[in-house]
DNA sequence: GTCTATATCCAGATAGAC
DNA sequence: GTCTATCTGGATATAGAC
């Protein structure tokens, strides 16, 4: 029965996703250690020995979401590489879409905070934070690429690009914990401010 | 005997400095949660059963961590306002000095976090919540002051102060947290980079 | 696949001797 | 003030019925 096979995987991976999406909430606002497996269970109706079936522990859980964390940032840092367009066009487009997707999308700026904590924290599966070492690099070095393409069209700013990019990420990522700290309150600033440090 | 009173009382301080400075690197390197209080007892060599006649409760080490942090960051900021220079020079002295104790001092990236931490997670005594709450838009509100001086000079950039304001602690915190991942491999970029956002 | 019940462990906090 | 020993609760993970 070849038909109830595909319908069987399907069911487990929509479970497998509910799982995650509601472990990524918790671990966002309550961090690894202080989620209990009860909480997931509780918000997604799964009952907790259920969630061993689908999951080995709870962090295999953690680890699962940083991976994929990590997957759509590199994805998409690549993608705007890519892009048939000027260097200084690609600066604007990336910090364009970083910053409306801090301020759209409630699970950006929680994946941030993951990352944070699972690259700070000591108390986090090593797995995770080997994942993070070895994957962070990537969009740093396509942006610094980006700059010094830049650099070389005479739009962006002499400072080194390294430095810059340090900047670049590091606003970012401090802007997505204060979106995720102070959630609807928070009023995302212009982004031209931003792009001070960097077009000339 | 109020000799004797005397430095009995000096010798408690001890100890509580002691259990604290302890409590803010794990706290900072861990989370709450996930430090133990036998983590504490280790590393200071306290028993576990002593902590206990200093401070109530792990939560009650947290809560007043926070405090004093709080405290710190505003007091330096009502000094800056007060000083006899003008708004371009305390723009100035202020970012030379927040990125200065983020490199020198490891405290001062662990407060940071510390601070990220108790604002983010729900798993956070409400105390400490509330603290930051009633305490947190003290500086920003004079950075704010500043940076509205400042215009008037005709020396920073016209656009809205508050937002600068916001990209100037963001991108702060951002470097700390930065600061606390990466250690001595982290290496602190070039403050014009950052001024740019600010200043003409 | 799904649930309920439970074994096991470990951490926070307390008690009580010195 | 300081320690050791212990109570107690709660969380992870497992076992076993359906």
């Amino acid at each position: 029965m070849p038909r109830n096979k595909e319908s069987n995987q399907k069911v487990k991976d929509e479970r497998k996703e509910q799982i995650l999406s509601v472990a990524l909430m918790l671990f966002a606002t309550k961090g690894l250690a202080a989620t209990r497996i009860t909480d997931i269970s509780a918000k997604t109706d799964i009952s907790q020995g259920l969630i061993y079936h689908y999951f080995s522990s709870k962090e295999e859980i953690f680890v699962s979401l940083i991976r994929s964390a990590m997957n759509k940032m590199n994805e998409a840092a690549r993608n705007l590489e890519r892009l048939p367009i000027p260097a200084k066009e690609k600066i604007i487009l990336a910090a364009t879409e970083l910053l409306k997707g801090i301020v759209k999308n409630e699970s950006t700026s929680q994946y941030y905070f993951l990352i944070t904590q699972a690259a700070l924290s000591d108390a986090i599966p090593l797995e995770a934070k080997e994942i993070i070492k070895s994957q962070n690099d990537v969009k740093y070095e396509i942006i610094t690429r980006i700059f010094q393409e830049g650099q070389k069209d005479g739009v962006v700013k002499d400072h080194d690009a390294r430095e810059m990019t340090t900047f670049f990420f590091t606003t970012i990522n401090g802007l997505a914990l204060n979106k995720a700290i102070y959630g609807k309150k928070f009023k995302m600033p212009d982004k031209n401010i931003f792009l001070n440090m960097f077009l000339k």
